[in-house]
DNA sequence: GTTCAATTCAAATAAGTGTTTGAAACCAGC
DNA sequence: GCTGGTTTCAAACACTTATTTGAATTGAAC
């Protein structure tokens, strides 16, 4: 509480600047309408923050702190549940950070992930190392001691392109009220359900493969 | 052969924008830049076009033509092949066609999709509709006639999202250098058999659900 | 070779926007 | 209530960039 007055201004900033960026992307959001959303003049982000630029990097650092501290990466299961307990887990915090309008750090990520200005390589790259590596103990445990790294890594690609690709479509209809998909597939929980059930078959298939010969099929 | 002249500074002015939306976006594409490239004069653009929103509309039209006449959606499997080898040849396809570096409309669409400019709505709707309609026709004889609505969408989601998310982690690997993941994830054959292989077993999975009652198990 | 429309060009225009600035307002501590 | 630093403000600045313009060039038809 020592210097309540700019903190409050620094946060309201931060907040506004979220919404904006995920709205227009870097280039697209204007320091004005940041500033206007935030009650603040225009200089205020050159006074708290020195640039945009450096705005653009805290924002991203607020929303992922933010969220991931709502949607903690385990999903609330234990670390000595079964692994298949663990995937939903894993699968049900993804999928649920995602869809949470709040998480606006992953809608950032995408954008920079698509278009990138650069600015957030480094930090972005923290995060990713560390939710691909637990996705990949994981899958390693799942598929067994004989799976190829080859193997591990479709496979947990796979997983994860499921929970972040369909649930950005959701995200997408969902802002653009696109009818064009039955609203079922707003259903969380069954989505869930969904991902589990189809993956755990999939790894399973996949794991079968590399105890018998290697025999794929091909036309000539 | 009417006119030549004009025909050729507008292609190659098409050929030089699709290059650069795909690395910086609408916004961050400057028209100097396109003319540059096409070695044109920047007055280029209004004149063929009238403005840069048009060109960004007719570049994404004629790279998606040009691609989706490089990469037939059936993968080249005749309709009366089987269902099976009819999802590898879609899969096949789909995977070569964003692989393909010349495919500019795919990252183009990726980008309208995370960040839309809304200047592609109409026509992009038109592709969406194409490409899911074709799955879903596929997805519901491979779940047979047992299965929900849900589940078709459910799966076909699964499949797609499987496809562009992880081809767009490895365009964007191959970009940057990102030497993270191992180079194995390359290997486009072989992930075309692994996305058919995992998803025909989380399809029977999902399938075999619908014919018993639905458990699906729940943790309190 | 002249004519005329189509195309290209360099320069100017106009609008948007990040940043700076210097004054005003605020708010403790004395 | 004055003082000092902190924060806010409105206006001005500096820069980029899409678009326009009018002259210059081209190239085919006659």
């Amino acid at each position: 509480m020592a210097r309540p007055r700019s903190e409050i201004t620094k946060e309201k900033l931060l907040e506004a600047a979220a919404e904006v960026f995920v709205a227009k992307g870097f280039r697209d959001a204007t320091i004005a309408e940041i500033c206007r959303r935030a009650q603040a003049n225009v200089a205020a982000v050159n006074y708290h923050f020195g640039s945009k630029e450096i705005l653009y990097c805290e924002t991203w650092r607020y929303s992922f702190n933010k969220s991931l501290k709502a949607h903690p990466l385990d999903g609330g299961v234990s670390a000595d549940a079964s692994a298949t307990e663990r995937l939903r887990g894993t699968v049900k915090a993804l999928v649920e950070r995602i869809a949470d309008e709040e998480s606006r750090d992953f809608f950032i990520s995408q954008m920079e992930f698509v278009n990138p200005t650069g600015l957030l390589d480094e930090v972005m790259r923290t995060e990713r190392i560390q939710l691909r590596g637990k996705f990949f103990a994981l899958m390693k445990e799942l598929l067994g001691p004989g799976a190829s790294e080859k193997q591990i890594i479709f496979c947990t690609m796979s997983v994860i392109s499921m929970c972040l690709h369909t649930m950005m479509i959701q995200r997408v209809c969902k802002k653009t009220n696109d009818l064009s998909l039955p609203p079922e597939i707003l259903n969380l929980e069954a989505f869930v359900e969904h991902v589990v059930k189809f993956s755990l078959a999939g790894i399973a298939a996949i794991k079968s493969e590399s105890s018998a010969d290697l025999s794929a099929h091909k036309e000539a």
